[in-house]
DNA sequence: GAAAAGATCTTCT
DNA sequence: GAAGATCTTTTCC
């Protein structure tokens, strides 16, 4: 617990809904160097977002392609409607809805640093301390982000996100092919910052 | 080290 | 019945 938030800095400012309200691929961007946070037992976990991947609802490797079903209906809701779904049986995804209501677009939060509270993270296994983080599964296994934060709203749950004048915005930008998909690979909506330790992959 | 396999469940064909 | 926005362990250079 030494080493989670007890308080959050004065100069670091919530994001709220309007931060999300753009299009997918500009927030994925905008989101690197923003703090993830969740509460546990009364102080903060989380850390620096460090890689993102941009889904819209025109994009063949999206879940929203064919439209809203049960699972995906938190990406079609207003923006910053966090977005978690359960993945090859099991691993849990965390996204973020963006844009207009009604439009299926998110953003998958794919790697973290593990700042603040690593001792208390949930850790899937012996990896290393900077890799807890590293990969959109190991992130929601670290900070315990299941199906039950599905359709709430940054901000307003256990989950917030904060932007930190001192790493916002990161000096260096990467942007690639999304990871693990098969169609829409002309997209190159994976975004991420250069060398940074915690990513899931260089 | 890299490659392959195994775990396990929801969604869509 | 197959594939999927994944990760860990085992197996093989």
């Amino acid at each position: 617990v030494s080493d989670s938030l007890v308080k959050i800095p004065d100069q670091w400012l919530p994001l709220e809904g309007d931060f999300f309200a753009k299009d997918a691929y500009v927030l994925a961007r905008e989101l690197l160097g923003c703090h993830l946070l969740v509460k546990k037992d009364d102080v903060w976990i989380g850390g620096p977002i460090c890689e993102t991947e941009a889904y819209t609802q025109d994009d063949p490797a999206s879940h929203s392609y064919r439209g809203e079903s049960l699972r995906n209906r938190s990406m079609f809701q207003e923006a910053g409607t966090i977005y978690v779904y359960l993945i090859y049986g099991m691993h849990f995804c965390l996204n973020f809805s963006s844009g207009a209501f009604g439009r299926g677009d998110a953003v998958l939060i794919r790697a973290m640093e593990p700042l603040f509270g690593a001792s208390v993270m949930n850790r899937g296994s012996s990896a290393k301390r900077a890799k807890i983080c590293s990969g959109p599964g190991r992130l929601c296994a670290a900070l315990g982000i299941d199906r039950s934060f599905d359709g709430q709203k940054v901000g307003e749950s256990a989950l917030s996100v904060w932007r930190d004048p001192e790493r916002h915005p990161p000096i260096r930008v990467f942007n690639g092919p999304r990871i693990g998909i098969s169609k829409g690979l002309d997209r190159h909506w994976r975004f991420g910052i250069p060398g940074h330790p915690s990513l899931s992959r260089p």
